[in-house]
DNA sequence: GCATTAACGAAAT
DNA sequence: ATTTCGTTAATGC
């Protein structure tokens, strides 16, 4: 894969939601990243272990997550092409959490060393790693509002719609359908509900004529009902640089 | 393995 | 009183 393209997503996020300068994407581009390829379904970094590097997404869809003593597992973020989402541990080291992949993926290595030396080099960027770690936390928010308060009908809709607005940044959005590789059963563990409860709520949006939801794929049928029904307010998401 | 549904009961509204 | 949800179990893919 060539090195523009393994970059291409972090930047093209960057720019959309940064405002970042070509000094700065030359920056980027001369990053030394290690990729490799990940399976479906396999950890990337587990709770309690020590990271050593950051991980950018490249291709694929992976999820944050934790698991409890019995055996449950909460679902915390799901995260695509272009994010960084262990960029915490460059400060806190040891992981509170696991990061999975969910589909297979083409997984890219920043050494935190090399990116700390890049956030002396570049305060404009490291503004940039801060602000994407704010919004993380923006995101986490919305998450704990969604799982606590709504009914499950919106949680599912929320979700659904975050995640297209994200992918709208990295253009990977084909009209009103868009990836959403979740089976039923992860579903579930992102709404805090069951399996079964889980194909219910599909089962109810597809019977309103909301949304279809096939083998990973989302297609909205219903645009305003679903707006309404996941109660959306975008601007957590913070997409637009500073006003 | 994953999606779907029924049946039942408990809990929430 | 009705709706929402978990559990169990069965069925089909």
């Amino acid at each position: 894969m060539p090195s523009d393209a393994i970059r291409a997503a972090l930047i093209s996020r960057l720019r959309v939601s940064s405002g970042i300068s070509e000094d700065d994407v030359k920056e980027i581009e001369a990053l030394p990243i290690s990729v490799r390829q990940f399976p479906a379904e396999t950890p990337v970094v587990r709770d309690g272990e020590r990271a050593t590097d950051c991980c950018l997404i490249v291709d694929g869809f992976c999820v944050r997550s934790k698991t409890i003593s019995s055996g449950k597992r909460q679902i915390l973020s799901i995260h695509i092409p272009g994010e960084i989402p262990d960029l915490m541990s460059l400060f806190l080291h040891v992981m509170d959490h696991d990061l999975t992949t969910l589909t297979p993926c083409t997984l890219g290595f920043i050494n935190h060393e090399t990116l700390r030396k890049l956030h002396h080099r570049r305060v404009t960027l490291a503004e940039m790693f801060w602000r994407d770690t704010l919004i993380d936390a923006a995101m986490f928010r919305e998450w704990i509002v969604n799982v606590g308060q709504r009914p499950a009908p919106a949680r599912l809709a929320h979700v659904m719609i975050e995640l297209r607005e994200r992918l709208r940044l990295i253009d990977r959005v084909d009209g009103s359908s868009f990836e959403m590789p979740l089976t039923q059963e992860q579903i579930g563990e992102a709404l805090g509900i069951t399996a079964v409860h889980a194909n219910r709520v599909i089962k109810q949006l597809r019977q309103d004529g909301i949304v279809e939801f096939h083998r990973g794929r989302v297609t909205v049928l219903d645009e305003p009902k679903l707006l309404e029904l996941a109660d959306f307010d975008g601007r957590y998401l913070h997409q637009s640089p500073t006003l």
